[in-house]
DNA sequence: TGTACATCAGTGAACGCGCGTTCACTGATGTAC
DNA sequence: TGTACATCAGTGAACGCGCGTTCACTGATGTAC
């Protein structure tokens, strides 16, 4: 039998392995769940094993986090070119972005966290700066031109809090009735989206 | 002696009490350090004491949110009596909204986290729906009437999840080179909230 | 080609910790007579 | 006004738990000669 025999003592791919088993987790049990020892038993691997790979439990979070806003950028690429007409681009990025948090909720909660209390300085070259740089871009080129360089970081930033906002607040508890009244989270987001200026998906000259 | 005694065996207002030691630890300690042993101790009280008065952590928990949601709530009527042109109240409950979450970090976190994992339905007269009739109520006074329900509904609640998500975002650490450029947490706020379309604070008619 | 050895990624047991919650209890309070 | 007793809000010790992390170790791998 050569497929799937008993893990040999060495597992060849053990950090891409915990990042995978941290994600299973996550997606199956939630953010709750994620505890260092419980992804090592999700790969099937002692206690101690992740410490080969990881300084500690942050670190192992940032790598899933770093994942995901890798992930999500790409998200946003694929809306980006699918979406020819620039002023139609924000729409288009902010209901992919949604699309992407609300799919995957408890990654995207181990995300804003790690984006809150992350230590070292984020870089550009950061999957979440692509992100934001990939929200400021949209705003600009649906925009009309002159705004200065600040103006740009700023309306990039907006539309990216308004998104994120609402992405939070959909899981809000007390907001189910009126999610169930337009007929599913889907519907919610798409209407809320359409009152949040930026993403009304007209341009505004 | 008359003002401080040894406290006595019943203490009189524990319940009260251990609302004031949680909030107490959330400003000094932060929200990690919010576990149930932590505020008997606060309050100089057994860990079992707590026992008599809430059902369990998550209930004390729920009680130090809605008294959040009731101060948010008074914040919110304050600023909208002290702003007397409709087109400008709900700029101006914005910037109420996001001054209470800044300095209430750690509050603003269990409130948002009871928001989302609460169990019973929120009725209207809970402290957290009055928060979101009262930015739901300056939308519609500001803008031209003839909306539908669903649309104030609509509105309304992309007001609160642009200024949540402002909020929340105010704490990325990616943030920060742009909040020094500008001076300072305060003057990013505004910045930001004149790009996001409700908060402009001008009629758009 | 074969052997010695350094390197490295694992093991598994143990550390100390703080947590939420339960339990049998006890001290204080207030009410009935 | 005084006493018996039910009620209630506390105590403090204990429960079982899972956590992050460390430690001395061992099995496998690959390189030098």
């Amino acid at each position: 039998m050569s497929s799937s025999e008993a893990r040999p003592y060495h597992h060849g791919d053990l950090r891409r392995a915990l990042i995978h088993a941290a994600r299973q987790l996550l997606e199956n049990e939630g953010p709750d769940a994620l505890s260092l020892r419980a992804v090592a038993r999700e790969a099937g691997v002692s206690p101690a094993a992740p410490y080969h790979h990881f300084k500690d439990k942050s670190e192992l979070l940032e790598a899933v986090a770093d994942q995901g806003f890798e992930e999500l950028a790409d998200e946003l690429r694929r809306a980006k070119a699918e979406t020819p007409e620039p002023t139609e681009r924000i729409a288009a990025l902010g209901a992919a972005y949604a699309g992407f948090a609300l799919n995957r909720r408890a990654l995207y909660r181990v995300m804003s966290g790690t984006a809150r209390t992350r230590g070292r300085p984020l870089v550009d070259a950061s999957p979440q700066s692509t992100v934001r740089t990939l929200m400021l871009e949209a705003v600009v080129e649906g925009s009309a031109p002159g705004p200065t360089e600040l103006d740009v970081q700023l309306a990039g930033i907006a539309a990216w809090a308004a998104i994120h906002g609402l992405v939070e607040m959909a899981n809000f508890k007390m907001l189910e009735p009126i999610k169930a009244e337009l007929g599913g989270e889907q519907a919610f987001l798409r209407a809320v989206m359409a009152h949040l200026g930026v993403f009304a998906g007209r341009p505004r000259d």
